[in-house]
DNA sequence: AAAGCAATACGAAGATCTTCGTAGATAGTA
DNA sequence: TACTATCTACGAAGATCTTCGTATTGCTTT
């Protein structure tokens, strides 16, 4: 199994940068970061994330494309279970009453979450 | 509105100590914690988290009790947004969908989550 | 009073994270 | 060829996080 996933705050920002655009050179991400970064220190940290296996890049010109390594699913899979386990005490449903109260859900996406959690509990008894 | 509440790793394992005990005193938080940390270093840590107004602390005896100021709620809302914003690109349903398939989850649980999502339906047309 | 015990206070060392400056390489252009 | 623009590589400074050693304080016991 892959090691777990635990990025800091900027690492996190440079991944989410390529989880959307599925991959991007330094200049891409750099522009797409909110914050103000100088260019190295962009490439740093894909170098770093690089390092750790999160990424990859292939030439692309002269210069480098990255794409990530790690889905966001296993990343979010990760960071969901410290939270859960740390702040919500181990329980799902304060999780999802924290979800959902945080932000408005449209009625359709309501119905899939629905859909999700039969799906589980069909998984469970199976 | 209160501040953004950020912790770090280890700010996190004194803070979720708390919240399950309700309070502790240093000793208390050190036995609880799996590292073997020095007792000074989990006083720092206290002291570090009643600086940031994270946690307050009454005299017992000649010892401090530490109480948490922060709910479990809204740092974990603070944590789920971060996540489901840079990880699952804003989608709760992503969200959801690994937070199931990350534990088993028992039927009386799902019916509870399902009756959680009923609400949030509701509030939102109300 | 002196010694010992159980606390907190303070400061600093070491580790990690973040940012960027400088150097070097390469391609295009005057 | 020399100059410029655009890259990556490397190293290091500064910020933050983590851990703990030493000092100090105030009881309690001798």
């Amino acid at each position: 199994m892959g090691g777990e996933t635990a990025f800091t705050e900027r690492e996190l920002d440079i991944m989410s940068v390529l989880w959307r655009a599925g991959s991007g050179t330094v200049t891409e991400v750099r522009d797409a970061l909110r914050d103000d970064l100088g260019y190295t220190s962009v490439l740093k940290m894909l170098q770093i994330l690089e390092d750790k296996g999160m990424v990859r890049h292939e030439a692309e010109g002269r210069a480098y494309r990255y794409f990530p390594v790690v889905e966001p699913e296993e990343a979010g899979g990760d960071a969901l279970r410290r939270i859960v386990d740390k702040i919500f005490q181990g329980s799902a449903e304060m999780a999802l009453a924290r979800l959902v109260s945080e932000r408005p859900l449209r009625p359709e996406e309501v119905k899939r979450m629905k859909a999700l959690l039969d799906e589980a509990a069909k998984r469970e008894e199976g």
